[in-house]
DNA sequence: TCATACATACATTCAAGTATGTATGTAAAT
DNA sequence: ATTTACATACATACTTGAATGTATGTATGA
């Protein structure tokens, strides 16, 4: 066998991750080889286990894909001397959102990660670690909130915390369940009424 | 050894399900396999081969212990001229969240459904099984909300159906963040509130 | 020439399903 | 009230088929 360049063999290592998340997708995480996905990739194991220590691996480096943008993304909260805070938490959430609405892979993955795994041992520690960026997150949006309180956006008697936690629920919520049917909750056309009535009943 | 009577024999099949519960939360559902069970259970693998089918009949005699009384729960929703149709959505809402926060049994199957098994193949007929129940209920849900219109709890201009799937969101994203770490969202804590700014956002 | 990028082959372990054994509860016949 | 016949409630044993991890082979780009 022809050995590859190393531009190839990043082919290679990005075709096994295309072709891992159809296939996780397919037949869950637990139930798929890695022989299938290797044989849907037009490789052997050989490769995969070269690319990747093993499954967890292989899993890991899927989702990071596809998160590790994502949390680039949020990380400009707290810089923030804006002047409508509101304004841009509402505009990031539903950025979040919109991405998911449109883009099939980011779609898939997230599909993967809460329909298509079991989170024990070292799959919920992958969790975790996830979770911990997203709590960064969440406590950045707690500080816009905080912000909005000072401008008078918000009034004063308005529980930060609880509001940012709350928000966060709505979002996965309405993520979770757009996974499960499209056309239960339409994330291009609901998202943004639905964010609207929380955001609404917040400032009372 | 001795054939066990028609409570015994209850008894057993009980018991298989409370240790189910267990080890399929400890090591998630596709890792657990049946001989963990049934030694755990304190029987062998022809006990669990006789009162289920498989595996998925285990899981899904699991789940139902846990959903069916829910579901019949939220069934007197649509035979209601209620007074105040808006507060009664609110209380039932609240009940299912309270009963997760304090029966431990239901938080472990939930936990299990949501974050220790696959969707796929059989496992996903389940899941629609008990998406459609589901669906009737944000159904009635929103007949509730079409009366609080009707009624001026509620402006006109309000679109009921994502109101309901909605609130729908909120509450599911709430139970599967209260399932990752009950400090985030302490659903009896802060459930409540953050459901009133969801419906206060609603009356506008 | 030497590390790279895989392919191949092998050993081991585990889990599901099924077939069969077996003792006893239970209901009907005597 | 026994006995008989059968279904019940499991236990045991066997077969089969993955899937993982690892060790080793091999050709080639750098």
């Amino acid at each position: 066998m022809a050995r590859n360049t190393k531009e190839e063999a990043q082919e290679t290592r990005t075709r096994i991750l295309d072709t891992a998340e159809q296939i996780f997708s397919e037949k869950g995480v637990s139930r798929t080889a890695l022989s299938d996905i290797a044989e849907a990739a037009g490789v052997t194991r050989g490769a995969i286990y070269w690319h990747f220590k093993n499954k967890v691996d292989l899993f890991d480096a899927m989702m990071q894909r596809v998160t590790l943008p994502m949390e680039q993304m949020t990380q400009r909260f707290s810089d923030s001397e804006l002047e409508d805070p509101i304004a841009y938490i509402r505009a990031s959430a539903l950025n979040v959102l919109l991405r998911l609405a449109k883009d099939e892979q980011t779609r898939r993955v997230f599909d993967i990660m809460s329909n298509k795994c079991e989170y024990v041992d070292e799959m919920e520690a992958l969790r975790t670690r996830h979770h911990e960026s997203c709590m960064e997150c969440i406590g950045h949006v707690e500080e816009g909130f905080k912000n909005a309180v000072k401008k008078g956006q918000l009034p004063v008697h308005v529980n930060t915390r609880r509001a940012a936690r709350g928000l966060h629920a709505l979002i996965e919520g309405m993520i979770s369940n757009s996974l499960l049917d499209r056309h239960f909750i339409s994330l291009t056309k609901d998202a943004e009424p639905i964010i609207d009535i929380y955001l609404a009943g917040l400032a009372h």
